[in-house]
RNA sequence: UGGGAUGUCGCCAAGCGGUAAGGCACCAGACUUUGACUCUGGCAUUCGCAGGUUCGAGUCCUGCCAUCCCAG
């Protein structure tokens, strides 16, 4: 697409390598770019103190460097009342009711791609930029969005939420590029951030304790209950059902012969039932709230290939659309712990067609042509 | 109180005179822009206690203590 010189781009910067180098490809293409940081929390909330976690003021700092290096304007933006709402409660929300969130996903759903774009509007900018490795393109009159030349950075995953709409006003200057080309560029333009670390964890949860986290966020207090088997029988007692996540193996304090695993959580027992790895393991699914990116309107039934986790190499499954908008998927071989409050996100080789939040797990209920049983 | 059995790491558990396996749990690190999973490393100078036999004892002997089972 030709680049028109008076195009104006809102780049979310993170303090990081990558929207660094993403702000200076922008610039280097012609683009009229507009640096921002949000202001997503108070290092207070998170109960530490920067290190690792993005947002920080230090990284507020290194992002205005780098902003004032490449000579375009820079403004923060404090979001932290959103995300508090849009991120952090529903985070908070998901635990107490025995799902398992994905903030980054709300994240970009609700405050880079959405209340960021309005205040891209209102300043006059035709695309937010991030630093997400993916790619966007179009095709017959469709935006796409594909997965990173890297396959190994590939962050197509936790943008399955973007609409045309959004997809048609959105750059991702680093989707071509692999961590070490960026990270080339960074030490070539001097941006001292060119060997910080890559982030890791919940950004507003950098010590990864996110049960103290939701204890100090809500200060609930979350009394203690059973674990059982699948039978119901007592193995032992759980120290508050919001620790716990499908598939969890460490933490349950719990000696039996061989490894126990957290099998499903039952809130309204406040019930936390174990079992064997082999336990873990099904072929279906049910999501919601699903986003089509590569049709308006599916097709009655479908091969594709899918995700249910951010790192996991996708598998075969037929996925069947229905009509009250959840899809229904049946995986060709069992997956291992499947988990309600994940996204399962489906691929066309680097495509990606669209993604949902899993709503339901378990084989015993869906039947060959996807029906319920 | 008789009869029997057992006491080895937080839990389970090898060991049968030659100088403490393993599993689970736990801890640390790695991996990871979600939670998990996974991987690597660590984890009993000591075997209920006290004596004794022996070149050498968790392993044999004696006594004590504790627990469990069966009797009545």
């Amino acid at each position: 697409m030709p680049i028109v010189m008076s195009d104006k781009a809102l780049v979310a910067m993170s303090g990081g390598v990558d929207s660094s180098v993403a702000a200076y490809l922008l610039c280097q293409q012609g683009y009229d770019c507009v640096g921002v940081t949000m202001k997503l929390f108070h290092n207070e909330d998170a109960g530490v103190n920067r290190a690792k976690s993005c947002c920080s003021l230090d990284d507020v700092e290194d992002a205005r460097s780098v902003a004032h290096r490449l000579g375009i304007p820079y403004y923060v933006f404090n979001f932290t009342a959103d995300f508090k709402e849009q991120v952090m409660r529903r985070f908070v929300s998901a635990y107490e009711h025995g799902l398992t969130p994905n903030p980054c996903i709300d994240c970009n759903r609700y405050l880079k791609f959405d209340r960021l774009y309005h205040r891209a509007e209102v300043l006059g900018c035709r695309y937010v930029a991030t630093g997400h490795y993916a790619r966007i393109e179009r095709q017959d009159g469709r935006w796409l969005l594909k997965k990173a030349a890297d396959p190994g950075k590939d962050q197509s995953y936790v943008l399955y939420s973007l609409t045309q709409q959004q997809l048609a006003h959105t750059l991702f200057p680093l989707g071509g590029l692999n961590k070490e080309q960026t990270r080339q560029i960074a030490a070539g333009q001097g941006f001292y951030n060119a060997d910080k670390p890559d982030s890791q964890d919940i950004c507003f949860v950098p010590d990864g304790d996110y049960a103290a986290f939701i204890r100090r966020f809500t200060g609930r207090d979350y009394p203690e209950g059973d674990f059982t088997d699948a039978q119901g029988r007592v193995l032992g007692r759980h120290r508050g059902i919001i620790g716990y996540t499908v598939g969890q193996r460490k933490g349950l304090g719990l000696a039996a012969g061989a490894p126990l695993y957290v099998q499903a959580i039952c809130p309204e027992e406040n019930r936390v039932v174990l079992g064997s790895d082999a336990d873990l393991y099904s072929c279906g699914l049910e999501a919601e709230g699903f986003n089509w990116i590569a049709f308006d309107c599916p097709p009655a039934q479908l091969r594709a290939r899918a995700k249910v986790r951010y790192r996991q190499p996708e598998q075969w499954a037929t996925v069947y659309p229905q009509a009250d908008g959840r899809v229904r998927i049946a995986f060709d071989q069992p997956q291992r712990a499947i988990t309600c409050g994940q996204a399962v996100v489906l691929y066309d080789g680097d495509t990606v067609l669209g993604g949902g939040v899993i709503c339901r797990t378990g084989d015993d209920w869906i039947s060959d042509r996807g029906e319920q049983v």
